[in-house]
DNA sequence: TCTAAATTTAGACAAACGTCAAAATCTAGA
DNA sequence: TCTAGATTTTGACGTTTGTCTAAATTTAGA
């Protein structure tokens, strides 16, 4: 990403990003992602080319940050204030936060799984991010937990375990209400509990 | 892919395949996957462009067709044979086939790996792939066993943890032996053998 | 409010993409 | 070996990409 997210950023800058990643958010609901070129978001965002390129590198790099936009809505951060819990609990806790933002934002949602394949290059990097997001999350979470294995392979492990449920009920289209999933999560992670 | 791969290929069909996939397993040897280019491919395998689109959808899909091949070549389908094994047996035995097929082709992925970002879509979409043949092949060998969690979940869940583990070992360089590797295995899986 | 610095915009550019129709060439069966 | 049908190649085409420069505009501080 060619602009600095970490920086403050001024009045234009962030009018210029929600405008974009409103426009990718809108066009990703309504046709598929391969689809879609740099025109097309300008057009709808009504802001020129340049501009485009000087916040992000590609149309990947957008579809990123609408990822990093609505995974932050799932507030997964807030583990940090319950020190307390078991990997168990962690777990039940972060899948519930993923699973709340899936039902909320099934409209949405919904719509994007509907235009693109599942094993396209979009519902990829969604899962991917969600992922990456996850992992970081515990590899904090788990910071000061003692275990007879790697810190960072079992949250790792524990990521895909959420990753796996997340996929199976809303890509894939099972019914499975939040205590069955946190049935699935106990008996996969059973061991590491 | 254009071209289908079910139906016999011609003597020249199975040449333009080869000198594709060569080549760009040769260029992801050297340079970033990013910066490679159809031109470049062309030029290396000394074939036109149009033949290149005859073939392939673009890029990403010749690389698909190299992964294809290379994951061939750990012949995982020959778990069929084993139709005796447990789960955990069956999940080692995969493992073993890949793992082998990693060590086996070492000079050729650690080339690969050290010109091409882990979090980038070469390497994404590697993992994808073996994921994604894993799957399938779990699929048909639980189908026929018994279990109070749904097949395919505990298919991808198995197909996940293996993937897990090869991600650690040989993208994050820690050295796991085989044995070492099971032994994790056993807990990640421990519950459900 | 004014001004200097930073950012955005317009427009043009070369490079790469992906498609096409017609010509050349290959292939498999008689 | 010959030939009809299928496939590959050629070369050209319009589109999209990503970069660049200079002009216009916006921003933030005095």
């Amino acid at each position: 990403m060619k602009y600095d997210l970490t920086k403050k950023r001024s009045r234009s800058a962030q009018r210029t990003l929600d405008a974009f990643s409103e426009a990718m958010l809108t066009l990703i609901g309504q046709k598929n992602f391969e689809k879609i070129n740099i025109n097309e978001l300008c057009d709808l965002s009504n802001f020129p080319r340049a501009t485009f390129y000087n916040y992000f590198d590609d149309k990947f790099d957008l579809l990123d940050y609408c990822w990093y936009l609505l995974i932050a809505e799932a507030h997964l951060d807030e583990l940090s204030n319950k020190p307390q819990y078991t990997l168990l609990e962690a777990c039940n806790y972060a899948f519930d936060h993923v699973y709340d933002l899936f039902k909320h934002r099934e409209v949405l949602l919904k719509a994007i799984v509907a235009n693109n394949s599942p094993t396209g290059s979009l519902i990829t990097s969604f899962i991917t991010s969600v992922r990456f997001t996850t992992r970081q999350l515990f590899y904090q979470y788990f910071d000061t937990q003692k275990n007879n294995l790697p810190t960072k392979l079992v949250a790792d492990h524990v990521s895909n375990t959420i990753l796996l449920l997340i996929e199976w009920i809303f890509l894939k289209n099972h019914d499975v209400s939040k205590a069955e999933a946190h049935n699935y999560i106990e008996k996969f992670l059973g061991n590491l509990c």
